[in-house]
DNA sequence: TATTTTTCTTAACCCGGGTTAATGGATTCG
DNA sequence: CGAATCCATTAACCCGGGTTAAGAAAAATA
């Protein structure tokens, strides 16, 4: 595990909501390693196998396809206490669609698919993981889909802001640009218009 | 009944698809009435409850709700051998949200909801209805929705040619352009556009 | 047939996003 | 520190849809 410890937020997800005792979340997380990923760095790229749970520690990533005509489009960024990966991947066995970048440096607590599925025979509570965590992310990416889809980009600009400003503080903009499905220029056009209001 | 008799597909409908025998089917339609709707007039208006089956004999409509800005959204055009009505106010028995007005001069066989049920329970083969026509109805109307959302006006204008090129001899064209989500100029403009191809 | 209504197109103008390229400032890195 | 990279904005131009108003053609109606 960390020198200091992890978040405070991962071991009140196992204890508190999963409800692990001190020995299982102790023999639970004698089975994380620790992963660093430089800026810029890839986790993970679109073919390739995702075997594992990855606890994002610290740093920020963007999440992002490429679609037909070459474009990426950035499905989210992930920030700390979220869990990365391509979760198609990892349920499936077949390689994956995504790519996960670093935008800053980051620190990712791992656990192998082998392990964990291990684990969550000795500590059946541990089988709640889906119910826990995928299907809120599943809910929140349809919700996204939909809002693309119905929402003017201004009006998905303006969402992004009341929502998650924090992004702002550490995402640059041609990437949020990506994220909103307009182009940079587009976006710097549409701060300016609403700046004058 | 009609002086002529009803279309052939009306009597395929109850005798092959539900299969009725000769007895039943005679049954069934001694409940029929016409009613003629005149070329601009109204079947249903939004308030209004729809408490009957209508097949379309003859003619032409347009299916439509009025959206918040005040503006008609067509969502499809009834012909020959279609089931019209709004069907949320027919089974809710609440008043409806659909306007259905005559775009030639109609005539709809109809039953009353009353007559139907009862008959229903007479003759068991009817409660195939709902999965007959109004499941299918059901899906295309999703599909047509997320067609709205994921095409293009230009797409979208070519897949209607493409699927239902017979509604351009029998529908005005800003009726269409309203189908279409965009506004008749428009339409004017693009059909320019794509005649130079 | 004459007149009214409906239908379709067009023009002129606005608006916002896409595209490409340039610029200058900030940051990073050797 | 200096050079290279990254980042945000801006300009210039295209494109297509919205809006409004006008006009011509076609159809319906009296």
């Amino acid at each position: 595990m960390l020198p200091e410890g992890p978040n405070p937020a991962f071991i009140d997800l196992f204890t508190k909501t999963f409800g692990l005792d001190e020995d299982e979340f102790q023999k639970f997380t004698d089975h994380f390693y620790i992963r660093h990923i430089s800026k810029k760095d890839y986790y993970l790229r679109a073919g390739e196998y995702c075997t594992a749970k990855a606890y994002l520690h610290k740093g920020c990533m963007r999440n992002f396809v490429v679609d037909e005509k070459g474009h990426e489009r950035i499905l989210f960024f992930p920030f700390e206490d979220w869990w990365v990966g391509d979760f198609e991947s990892y349920y499936s066995g077949k390689p994956g669609t995504n790519y996960v970048q670093a935008l800053e440096d980051c620190t990712l607590l791992m656990i192998d698919r082998a392990d964990f599925s291990r684990l969550e025979k000795e500590i059946p509570k541990l089988q709640q993981w889906y119910v826990i965590k995928m299907a809120p992310a599943a809910s929140a990416s349809r919700k996204r889909l939909e809002e693309m889809k119905t929402l003017s980009p201004e009006e998905r600009y303006l969402a992004l802001i009341e929502k998650q400003p924090f992004i702002f503080r550490r995402v640059p903009l041609h990437y949020i640009a990506a994220y909103l499905n307009i182009e940079a220029p587009s976006l710097s056009r549409m701060r300016k218009r609403l700046s004058g209001k």
